[in-house]
DNA sequence: CTACAAATAGAACAATCGTTCTAATTGAGT
DNA sequence: ACTCAATTAGAACGATTGTTCTATTTGTAG
């Protein structure tokens, strides 16, 4: 044994996820994470295998620290609608990763993926969708929503609108703008 | 004179479209588009200035004749609500550029454009935003929707469902949940 | 038929890409 | 203190990028 591993890897993936947000996956370069991070060549290929393989991980703990606990907080703390028009309005209010869209969106929007890459994003939009699906069924059972509408059929709607929400976020429309556009996507569920 | 240009730029654009819209423009290389066209090095930049000139060119050529054009069309042969049904279904539908996404959409989603192709973009962007806001009028007056709405927010929910419906069709959603999500967006303007 | 410039083809350029390799450095176990 | 392997830094590799350059071909005007 000798000479200990000198950083931490979380820290590492989220500095990454940073670049791959504002860059996307196929412009960003690994000088570009050399820079971000402070590390060599020779670290990053140690402690990940390949440019794809760090993304890899960067879209998982995006998913999982980023998007859903994201969504737990704020429909834990707010309830069913102010819990989503804030999580909306987080996508181009949060200082940290704000206004730079969704991973997930930018990355479907890339050409000639690798085969693992394609499901990986397609596994992360299928737990964004379930995790809708899941806050519209307790909505539901809260009284919130009637209990008459397909919770289906409002998660697909709240998905989409989210979806172009985050192109429009993306495209840099203004804060009065996409705050409108939150307000016709809820509506549509009153 | 001598030596009549041999090729049809026009052809050369709808060509290249093809490819931008396949690969999005960073990660187009002019080797692509040699393949494609069956030109040159030496032809394509004596034709045109640069890659970003061709894309700058591109992208005109989208706007009017395939964008505006369809829109025009669908809403004067069909009428606003199947008119605007077949546009949005002409997104995974249609054969020639089909299932590519919008190259706006998906031009918005890469890093570090120049100012040049930034302000084309968004230009393009608020004319299909104005040809929403213009058939959206012209329903009102034919009486297909109620006068008392108002038209703007008519035009930026169509416009923010057609973003998010361009993202599930670059990501491969099915034709049954892109008929779904039309519907839904549709259904919000009765 | 000759002359000439427009148009073309393709080699060559420097820059950047992801990745690999080779040393040098590090610190815990003996 | 010495050993040795884990870790690091950074040079180097071949491939690919957008672009330029140099010939060569081409068709028409005189």
């Amino acid at each position: 044994m000798a000479n200990p591993k000198s950083f931490d890897e979380t820290e590492v993936l989220g500095t990454a996820l940073g670049v791959f947000l504002r860059k996307g996956y196929s412009r960003t370069s690994i000088a570009d994470i050399k820079k971000a991070s402070r590390l060599s060549a020779g670290s990053l290929y140690f402690a990940f295998e390949s440019k794809q393989d760090l993304f890899l991980r960067v879209v998982a703990f995006y998913i999982r620290y980023v998007v859903v606990a994201r969504i737990e907080r704020y429909i834990h703390d707010q309830g069913f609608f102010d819990g989503v028009r804030s999580y909306f309005e987080s996508t181009f209010k949060n200082k940290e990763y704000g206004r730079c869209g969704c991973l997930l969106t930018i990355t479907s929007a890339e050409p000639h993926l690798d085969d693992v890459v394609v499901r990986q994003v397609k596994n992360g939009f299928q737990i964004i969708e379930q995790e809708f699906r899941r806050i519209v069924q307790l909505a539901q059972e809260n009284g919130e929503i009637s209990r008459k509408r397909d919770p289906n059929l409002i998660a697909q709607h709240l998905f989409t609108s989210y979806q172009g929400l985050l192109v429009l976020v993306r495209f840099g429309k203004s804060d009065r703008y996409l705050k409108t556009v939150t307000d016709a996507a809820l509506a549509y569920l009153r």
